[in-house]
DNA sequence: TCTAAATTAAGAATTATTCTTTGTCAAGAT
DNA sequence: ATCTTGACAAAGAATAATTCTTAATTTAGA
């Protein structure tokens, strides 16, 4: 009798109410091993499968999204309302950008394509990185 | 002596030169699997360890852009100028986005970071995709 | 409570990518 | 002209993320 879940059309099983538990209100962008790592804490006997299952559910549902941010590792977000991202280049941590931009592609530009939707994402150096001053590496998808 | 290669201080092999020959205007956006067939059909011998080692070393140079834009596995991009991307909901196709967007964000939104760089994914649906009317995902991250 | 359908656990399998090892080749030193 | 050294390539093993398979269990509704 999970409401959150049951809204969405799936069955309330323990293990999917600690995923929703712990991804609820998480900025911090987890990826799969991170939420397993957690929920299993509280949860030990949960298999990595299972939370790959719901990822997959709650992403299907349209309640969780899946960003392609990190080239190592999906990353996901509780947020699913329209928002960007920062990523810094040092520590790789990935804040929200709430912020809304005129993102319009003339015609011409958008080549025939049906617009749906778009994602911002900035790259920086973060201020704890900004003290540690070993990066380098700056620009685009770095 | 292949200038490209030589100018970016990296010894030019045959091997390099048909990833880098393959790679020139290319703008299909290829993944490393898709490089390593196009180069193994002119150089049967490479290895795909060869071609990740050249991917790694352009894109250490500069001269090679890594884009996270699909889930699935990396996808490379010879132009290093700054552009964006937009991704076919329906076939997967990546193509570029050649216009300037403003994309300041203001001081309080910025968190303290110093902003290096930014990057746009449109998402859409193709032409060709169009057509065939069994798309039904739209929005961010797709 | 009973039952059908959905879900789980466990681990094997797959896929992309990286690592290790060994051999080769090119350029400068001898 | 040959030797030496270091960069590079090939081959395949290793790793890491993710997906698949199967059998047992659990959930939601009748």
């Amino acid at each position: 009798m999970n409401k959150a879940l049951k809204d969405i059309g799936l069955k309330a099983t323990p293990q999917r109410m600690a995923i929703l538990d712990f991804l609820k209100g998480n900025t911090s962008h987890p990826s799969a091993e991170e939420i397993y790592e957690a929920v299993a804490k509280r949860f030990p006997s949960i298999s990595v499968a299972t939370v790959y299952n719901t990822l997959a559910a709650l992403k299907d549902k349209g309640s969780l999204l899946e960003l392609t941010i990190d080239p190592a590792k999906k990353r996901y977000d509780p947020d699913t309302r329209p928002h960007h991202h920062l990523i810094c280049l040092g520590c790789k941590r990935v804040s929200d950008i709430v912020y809304d931009f005129v993102l319009d592609l003339p015609g011409q530009v958008a080549g025939g394509y049906q617009i749906t939707g778009n994602h911002v994402e900035f790259y920086g150096i973060c201020p704890a990185c900004g003290q540690n001053k070993d990066q380098k590496k700056t620009g685009q998808e770095g």
